[in-house]
DNA sequence: GATGAATGAGTATTCATTCAT
DNA sequence: CATGAATGAATACTCATTCAT
């Protein structure tokens, strides 16, 4: 009950912090569209800062709990295609959120305290336990930069790894900008860039 | 001299913009840098917001006629290197700017007012005049589009030119990404990335 | 049984208004540090202001019931030491209830709601009866006052027994705020300064 | 001018922190009082906080600069009488500080704040110069023990001038609280009660 | 041209109190 | 009897903008 509210709360404010930006979105506006109170608000979040944080650690759980891949430490050429097309899912998907994000990481401050907060909630992970989800982003990275090494052997002679796998991670970058930021996207379309992506990387 | 002043104001308030953010900066801190009153700003620029766009607008102006590129319509090969190599040059130079530019579009109601404060000033230009600055974008997609084009002839078969200029932005959205916000550029390793794009889209 | 709960809370809202201070003091710290709801509180109590009413009150009676002095209208020269004595055990043991007072009495509207509601509730007492707890106040300081008048037929010629009223009301002033307000007393020190006062007035 | 303003809004502010305590007194009231908008308060002073400690830091200074005893380090007879009697006019013409003060003083967190911001400005007096204001409280203190210790001589055998200078503090407090606090001062009466306490004491 | 005093709407946050359960 | 969700008025503080000088 009491989460069921916190959980709409936070996607009404995700909606409002994407589109109109975190500091441009009164605590009013987001009480107001999510039909209660500015004070009932503070009810379930100590803050603005607060219900910010719970937003993103929420989404970037979700986001790392929905790669269920093998976890044998390397992927195989199909699990890459599968890993760029969960991403491009994951994009379509979580598309606020992602605004979201790449509205913070673009904000000096505000980057710095993005990644402080994951380092806190790391310290707190026992030893011996499951990685915490904020190391799901390390190893995701780990992971992709392993298989370019692991393609060398059959990459002839120039080919670099290192830069290979910066190549990637620069299309990726560029096509998340892309699908997160069109308004209309046609599917075809985007399939056709995810197919050239993959025809280029696998 | 009144210009002159503008001009520094200008370059004050897109250093503040660009590290603290648009909402975050205060007209007064950005007097008291240009080492101007408060009440002067407002001589020079008829709002914060006045003095955004024109930021913008003058910035624009510079990048695109940074391009005195051959106008005949088409770019060669080398012309087309010639611009990806002025684009890299650019991101480093005007590197505030691009922060600000970024910053803006992430932002919905910045992004409309920012492509609609462009859609203004283009119907006012006349026909039968030279193209307004404002145009500048469209033509410089539009002569890259044609290079793509061009190619077709000697692209092979299953060669798809639309496909081929997404991928071709969607690399250097990538690439600006990267470029505008990494906080220690390793220029040799931003050689390598450059000549990897090259070597794909040329 | 409810009287015993609304001790408890009375009891633990004091030890909170004395070191916070009354406004600083929220409700729902009250009642955490109760053991019960924020709710419940109002069952128990109409306001906030209630409960400070009812913890004064409550305070006022224990204080004078606690004088135990055979009432014959008069002091002797050793019941007057007695209630110097009685005085300064009360200003220990009830600290957090001076210190209340004390801030209380120092702020003007406070000061004079608190004499109010004295006087309401004197104005309830019907005549023929006890004295309401409201008086005990005034008739202490009658006594006090006739004890120096006593004083005056062995007080010599310059003996002002009003004078000598007003300066024993000084002192014990000090005393009280000196008592009251030091962090650590140093009971012998105290003594001394007791003795000293006894010596001044009995 | 400036400075004017600034007096004036201290002027008022003292008044209002005085009467209805520091967090009960609003910056609206106080900005409404002193004719001019909220904002602008905050152009004179950074925050309530501040302006607090402007008012104090001010009367402090006026107050202790009103006692100009020749400073030999020791009291005269006359001298002891005379700072009595200047306590007793300050005293009356700044009651409004020494409720705010008092007001102060009895509330825990403030009376630390209050003191450390007194040791934070005499860090920053230079060495080899007039000792901070800040050193006057401790500095009179000195002068009125080492008057008690003076007269040790002709105080008879039983004269302990560390009681005797507890003894005086604590008639001093004790008067300060009655002349401070009571809304009508009969100055006859006043009068009385002073020299029955350099009777005492002198 | 140039200043900075002045304004007031707007922001996050707190808290006594009410009331459906 | 008991809870805590819900409200909204109040508070300190910020800042773009105006305007008398």
């Amino acid at each position: 009950m009491r989460e069921e509210k916190k959980a709409l709360i936070m996607d009404v404010a995700l909606l409002h912090f994407a589109s109109e930006g975190y500091f441009n979105t009164a605590i009013r506006h987001i009480a107001r569209h999510a039909g209660i109170s500015k004070g009932l608000m503070y009810n379930y979040f100590e803050s603005k800062d607060a219900l910010l944080t719970a937003i993103i650690h929420k989404s970037v759980n979700e986001i790392f709990h929905s790669f269920d891949i093998n976890r044998d430490g390397w992927l195989s050429e199909d699990e890459f295609e599968f890993v760029i097309r969960k991403i491009n899912e994951i994009l379509k998907e979580k598309r606020s959120f992602w605004r979201l994000l790449m509205q913070l990481m673009i904000q000096n401050d505000a980057r710095e305290q993005f990644l402080k907060s994951f380092e806190v909630q790391d310290s707190l992970s026992h030893p011996g336990h499951e990685p915490g989800d904020n190391q799901y982003p390390a190893l995701m990275m780990k992971m992709i930069k392993d298989y370019f090494y692991n393609k060398k052997k059959t990459g002839g002679e120039n080919y670099d790894p290192d830069s290979e796998f910066d190549m990637f991670i620069l299309a990726m970058k560029g096509f998340a900008v892309t699908r997160v930021y069109s308004d209309d996207i046609d599917e075809g379309h985007n399939e056709k860039l995810l197919n050239r992506i993959i025809g280029i990387f696998k």
